[in-house]
RNA sequence: GGAGGUAUAGCUCAGUUGGUUAGAGCGUUUGCUUGACAUGCAAAAGGUCAUUGGUUCGAGCCCAACUAUCUCCACCA
C-alpha cells in the first residue's frame, strides 16, 4: 500500500468492477424484504451541481446500508425532460449556432431537443457514477421515454374521464418579448419606482360627480369593465349599481361592490380590467364582467385602444396620461414603488393575458393527500416540513397543466373540426369516433413537467401495467429531496400516487437543505459561485466529498461548502488508509484468530466494547436518517478511539518477541478494522472496498458484506470502564511532563500508588509506551517513590514521577492548588445536586447513584491532593 | 401580507424522547522526524449556548415574548 491515500488510483477501477459484478441490480427476491428509493430525476438541462451531490450521496448511503443489511435494495435512477428549462436551453444553443427556433418545424426542433437530451443525460449518468452511486442502471428511466409516456397518457385519460381535468380560460403570464406563456416560477419580480395616477371617472349623466380611481397602469383603461369599491366603504356605497363613464372612449361601465377594493389604499376606488390583472380577473368572475383584451401578443395596443392602436404599451401609457390631463380627468400623480414581474429569460415586463388552458381539479385530490400525512402514512423528516406541505395543500388551487411549448408530453386531446368533438384517448385516434371524420387535430400544448414527474414512483416500475416489480417495490420507502420542491414535486407525487395507485408513493420523505457557498450565498449561475462536484472529486476524491457533505449536517438545514471541509475529510480518508496500512503490514506471517478465541487484554476489551457501542449507535442513527450524527460517531471512533488509542496500545505487544501476543493483537486489530470498514462503507464506498479487498481474511467486495450487528457478548462493560483508568493515567503522565517542562523524549519513571494494582501492572508496558515512561511500577506507600517527585492525583490513584532538579516546590504548590480548585468546584456542584431533595426524590435512581459515586471519587481526590500539599 | 428556518468557541457547524465538567473540524499557542500517517502526534487557550421571562428537582434543548438574520409562498389597483 502507498504511504498516502490516493483515490484516483482506485475509484474508477472499483466502480467498473461494481457495475460488472451486478451488485447494483435489484431483482425481485421474495426471500428478502424490498427497500426502494426513487432518485429524484435531475433535469437534463446541464450538469449536476453540489445540491445534486448531497441528494445522491444521501440516497446512496441509505441504499448501501440497506443492501448490506440484507434488503432487496433498489435505487432507480433517471432524468427529467424539464420542459421549459430545456426548451429555453436548446433554443439558446441553436441561436449560438445561427439557427432560429422560429424557422424550425415542431418536429425539427424536437430532434434537436433529443440530441441535447442524449448528450446531457449521458453526462449526468457519468457524474453519478463518479460519485459512487450504486443505482440500478439497467432501469435507467427518462420522463419522456416510452414507459413514462404511457403512464402519462393513462393518468391523463383517467383523470379526464373522471371529470378531474378540464379546459378553461385563465389569466396567465405572457412574455411579449418571447411571445410565449411562461409559468409563475419563471417570473422574476423587481421593485420599480413608478406613479399612482388618480383618474376621475364621471358618473353617467353628470359632469361633476364621479369616482377617482388610482392606477399604476392607465394604458389598460380601455379594457376596464367596471370600477370596484368596497361594499363597506361609506364614501362610495351609494355609487354601487350606478354607471361611470370611461374617459377618452366614453364607454359606460358599472360600479360594483367588492372586497378586493382596499378602503385604505389610494382613493379606495379601483378600476377593474379583468383581461390584464389577476385580481381584476377574479373580480370579473365574481361579478360576471366582460373581459376586454387591449393588447396584442407583442405588447402593442390593439383595436380596443382606438387611436392608440399599434402603439407600444409604454408609449401608450404616456399618451393616455397626457390626454387625460388635457381632458381634466387626471386629478393627481403620486410616486409609487411596486413590484413588476419580468421574464427570467429576456427581462421584458410580463403581461398578464387571458388564454385557454388545461387544469386539474384539486379539491378531491388534495383531501386524501392531506390525510395521508396526517395519518402518518407518510412521514416528513424532519417533521417540521409537514407544516410546509399542509400550508400548500390546504390552499392549493386548480393546477394549470398545459404549457405552450414543444418539448414535453403533448396533451392527448384531439379536436374534430367536422363535428366539434373533443376526444381524449390513450392511443392516437385515426378518425373521429363521433363522426368518423378524418381531420382530427391534436391539442398543440404540452403538459407541465411536474405532471410526468408526479408519476415517477410508479411510472418507472411499469404502471399502468400490473407488473411484478410494481407489486414488489411499490410503495417506495424513502424519498430524498431538498425542501425547495416540496410543493412542486413531493405534494404532486403524493396525490398522484394515491389517485392512480391507491397507495402512498413513499413512507418517509427525507428533506435536506441547500448547499451554499463559503459566504453563505446560494450557489447560482449568475453569481458564478457554483462549485463543480467533479472538480472536487478530481482534487480530493469522491469519498472525501461525500463525507464532507454528510458530516456535521442536521437534516433539513442548509450547509456551506468549503474546500477546507473537504480537505479535513480527505485527511480522515488518509487516516483510515494509514491505519489500515499499519494493520495489514503487521499481519504479515501472523496467525489470525477469531476474536472469540483470543485471550483479550483489557485494551482489547475496551476497543471491542467501544466498537459494539458504535455499531449500535450508528445503526440507530441511520434508521432515523441522521446521517450527520452517524458520520460523527464513526469519525470519532476511527480517529480517536481506534487510531490514537488502540493502535498505539497494540504497539508494545507488536514490538515484543512474544509470537502469541502478536497474533492476538493483530487478530483484534483486524477484527476492529474490518468492522469499522463495513460500518463506514455506505458513506465512503471506494476507500473501504479498496482496503477491504486487501485484508488477509476477506474475499469479494465489501458492498455485499453484512452490515455489522451489535453483539452484547462483545460488550465488556466493566472492563471497558476500568480501562478508562489506564487512559487517565497516561494522560496524567503526559500532562505532568508538559506542566513541568520535562523534555518529551525523556523516559521518566512512574510510581503508582493505587488500589487498581492488577489493572496497572497488566497495562504497565502500554502506559509506559504511550506516555513516554521508562517503566510504571506499583507501590504500596508513597515512601517507596523517589524523593523530589512530582505527584499527580487521578481517580484511580496517585502517581509519582521523580524529576530531580525539575521539581520546583513553588510551581508544584501552584499546580496542586489549581487542581484542588477544580476538584472543589466539582464537589460543590455534586454536593448541591445531592442536597437538593427534589433531585433525590424525582431524578432517576441511576443518575443519583452516579452522582454519589462521582462525589466520592472527588472527595477522595481532594484528600490526596491536600495530603500532597502538606508534604510539600 | 402569509408560512417557516436560524442565532452555541475567532470561523464553519454538531448537540433528537430535558440529566456527567456543552463537543468537532478549521484557525490560534506550546512542544514533538514517538518504527501507519506532518494529509501526523501530544498538551493547551478559547463559550454568561442572541435577549428577557416562564415550566421543571434539573433547560443549549420545552413554552412565551422580543431582537437580528435568512428562505419560501402570495402580492401591492
Amino acid at each position: 500500500m502507498e504511504k498516502t491515500y490516493n483515490p484516483k488510483e482506485f475509484e474508477d477501477r472499483l466502480y467498473k468492477d461494481w457495475e460488472q459484478s451486478g451488485y447494483f441490480k435489484a431483482v425481485r427476491d421474495d426471500e428478502k424484504v424490498p427497500f426502494t428509493v426513487m432518485m429524484p430525476p435531475p433535469n437534463v438541462t446541464g450538469q449536476l451541481h453540489m445540491g445534486h451531490a448531497v441528494d445522491e450521496t444521501m440516497q446512496d448511503t441509505i441504499i448501501r446500508f440497506k443492501r448490506m443489511q440484507g434488503y432487496c435494495a433498489l435505487w432507480l435512477p433517471g432524468t427529467d425532460h424539464a420542459a421549459i428549462a430545456t426548451e429555453v436551453k436548446v433554443a439558446q444553443d441553436l441561436e449560438k449556432r445561427g439557427i432560429s427556433k422560429d424557422d424550425l418545424s415542431r418536429g425539427e426542433f424536437l430532434g434537436y431537443c433529443w440530441e441535447w437530451k442524449n448528450k446531457y443525460g449521458e453526462r449526468i449518468v457519468n457524474q453519478l457514477k463518479k460519485l459512487g452511486s450504486s443505482c440500478d442502471w439497467s432501469r435507467l428511466a427518462f420522463t419522456m421515454d416510452e414507459k413514462c409516456s404511457k403512464a402519462v397518457r393513462e393518468a391523463f385519460v383517467n383523470l379526464y374521464n373522471k371529470g378531474l381535468i378540464y379546459r378553461g380560460s385563465r389569466l396567465i403570464n405572457w412574455c411579449p418579448g418571447c411571445r410565449t406563456a411562461i409559468s409563475d416560477a419563471e417570473v422574476e419580480y423587481a421593485e420599480e419606482s413608478s406613479y399612482l395616477w388618480h383618474i376621475k371617472y364621471f358618473l353617467e349623466g353628470s359632469d361633476s360627480e364621479g369616482l377617482v380611481v388610482a392606477t399604476t397602469r392607465p394604458e389598460t383603461m380601455f379594457g376596464d369593465t367596471a370600477v370596484a369599491v368596497n361594499p363597506a366603504d361609506p364614501r362610495y356605497k351609494k355609487f354601487i349599481g350606478k354607471n361611470v363613464v370611461l374617459p377618452i372612449i366614453n364607454k359606460p361601465i358599472p360600479v360594483v361592490g367588492d372586497k378586493h377594493a382596499d378602503m385604505t389604499f389610494g382613493t379606495g376606488c379601483v378600476k377593474i380590467t379583468p383581461a390584464h390583472d389577476p385580481n381584476d380577473f377574479e373580480v370579473g368572475l365574481r361579478h360576471n364582467l366582460e373581459s376586454v383584451t387591449v393588447m396584442n401578443e407583442d405588447g402593442t395596443m390593439n383595436a380596443f385602444a382606438g387611436k392608440y392602436e399599434g402603439m407600444d404599451r409604454y408609449a401608450c401609457r404616456k399618451a393616455v396620461v397626457d390626454e387625460l390631463k388635457a381632458l381634466g380627468n387626471l386629478m393627481e400623480i403620486k410616486p409609487h414603488a411596486h413590484n413588476v414581474g419580468h421574464c427570467y429569460r429576456c427581462n421584458t415586463a410580463v403581461e398578464p393575458r387571458i388564454s385557454k388552458q388545461w387544469f386539474v381539479k384539486m379539491d378531491s385530490l388534495a383531501k386524501p393527500a392531506i390525510s395521508a400525512v396526517n395519518d402518518k402514512k407518510i412521514t416528513f423528516v424532519p417533521e417540521r416540513f409537514a407544516k410546509i406541505y399542509y400550508n400548500w395543500m390546504d390552499n392549493v388551487k386548480d393546477w394549470c397543466i398545459s404549457r405552450q411549448l414543444w418539448w414535453g408530453h403533448r396533451i392527448p386531446v384531439w379536436y374534430c373540426p367536422d363535428c366539434g368533438a373533443e376526444i381524449c384517448v390513450k392511443d392516437d385516434p385515426a378518425v373521429c369516433p363521433e363522426c368518423g371524420g378524418k381531420h382530427l387535430k391534436q391539442d398543440e400544448d404540452v403538459l407541465d413537467t411536474w405532471f410526468s414527474s408526479a408519476l415517477w414512483p410508479f411510472s418507472t416500475l411499469g404502471y399502468p401495467d400490473d407488473t411484478s416489480d410494481l407489486e414488489y417495490f411499490y410503495p417506495t420507502d424513502v424519498l430524498v429531496t431538498g425542501y425547495d420542491i416540496i410543493f412542486f414535486w413531493v405534494a404532486r407525487m403524493i396525490f398522484s400516487g394515491l389517485e392512480h395507485m391507491r397507495k402512498v408513493p413513499f413512507r418517509d420523505v427525507l428533506i435536506h437543505g441547500l448547499v451554499r457557498d463559503e459566504q453563505g450565498r446560494k450557489m447560482s449561475k449568475s453569481l458564478g459561485n457554483g462549485v463543480d462536484p467533479l472538480e472536487v472529486i478530481e482534487k480530493y476524491g469522491a469519498d472525501s466529498l461525500r463525507f464532507s457533505l454528510l458530516q456535521g449536517v442536521a437534516p433539513g438545514n442548509d450547509m456551506r461548502y468549503s474546500d477546507a471541509k473537504v480537505e479535513a475529510c480527505r485527511n480522515f480518508m488518509n487516516k483510515i488508509w494509514n491505519a489500515s496500512r499499519y494493520v495489514i503490514m503487521n499481519c504479515e506471517g501472523r496467525k489470525i484468530k477469531p476474536v472469540t478465541e483470543v485471550k483479550l487484554t483489557s485494551a482489547d476489551k475496551w476497543i471491542i466494547s467501544r466498537l459494539q457501542a458504535v455499531i449500535r449507535d450508528v445503526t440507530l442513527s441511520l434508521n432515523k436518517f441522521e446521517l450527520g450524527i452517524a458520520c460523527q460517531l464513526l469519525y470519532d471512533f476511527t480517529w480517536s478511539d481506534f487510531c490514537d488509542w488502540y493502535i498505539e496500545l497494540t504497539k508494545s505487544a507488536l514490538h515484543s518477541d512474544d509470537a502469541d501476543k502478536k497474533d492476538n493483537a493483530v487478530s483484534v486489530l483486524l477484527f476492529v478494522l474490518e468492522n469499522t470498514l463495513r460500518l463506514l462503507h455506505p458513506f465512503v464506498p471506494f476507500i473501504t472496498d479498496e482496503i477491504y479487498r486487501s485484508l488477509p481474511n476477506t474475499k469479494g467486495s465489501i458492498m455485499v458484506a453484512d452490515y455489522p450487528r451489535y453483539n452484547s457478548k462483545l460488550a465488556y462493560r466493566k472492563e471497558a470502564v476500568a480501562f478508562g483508568g489506564v487512559m487517565e493515567i497516561i494522560k496524567a503522565i503526559r500532562e505532568v511532563k508538559v506542566e513541568t517542562g520535562c523534555a518529551p523524549s525523556k523516559k521518566v519513571s512512574v510510581y503508582m500508588l493505587s488500589d487498581a494494582k492488577r489493572l496497572i501492572s497488566a497495562n504497565a508496558d502500554c502506559i509506559a509506551k504511550l506516555a513516554g515512561a521508562a517503566y510504571v511500577k506499583c507501590i504500596s506507600a508513597k515512601e517507596e517513590a523517589e524523593e523530589k517527585s512530582v505527584a499527580k492525583v487521578t481517580s484511580v490513584g496517585t502517581l509519582y514521577i521523580p524529576l530531580g532538579e525539575l521539581v520546583d516546590a513553588e510551581k508544584e504548590r501552584e499546580r496542586l492548588n489549581n487542581e484542588l480548585d477544580r476538584i472543589m468546584n466539582e464537589i460543590r456542584r455534586a454536593d448541591g445536586k445531592l442536597n437538593n431533595q427534589g433531585f433525590i426524590a424525582k431524578a432517576p435512581k441511576q443518575l443519583v447513584e452516579a452522582e454519589r459515586a462521582k462525589l466520592n471519587t472527588f472527595v477522595e481526590m481532594r484528600e490526596k491532593i491536600m495530603e500532597q500539599l502538606k508534604n510539600l
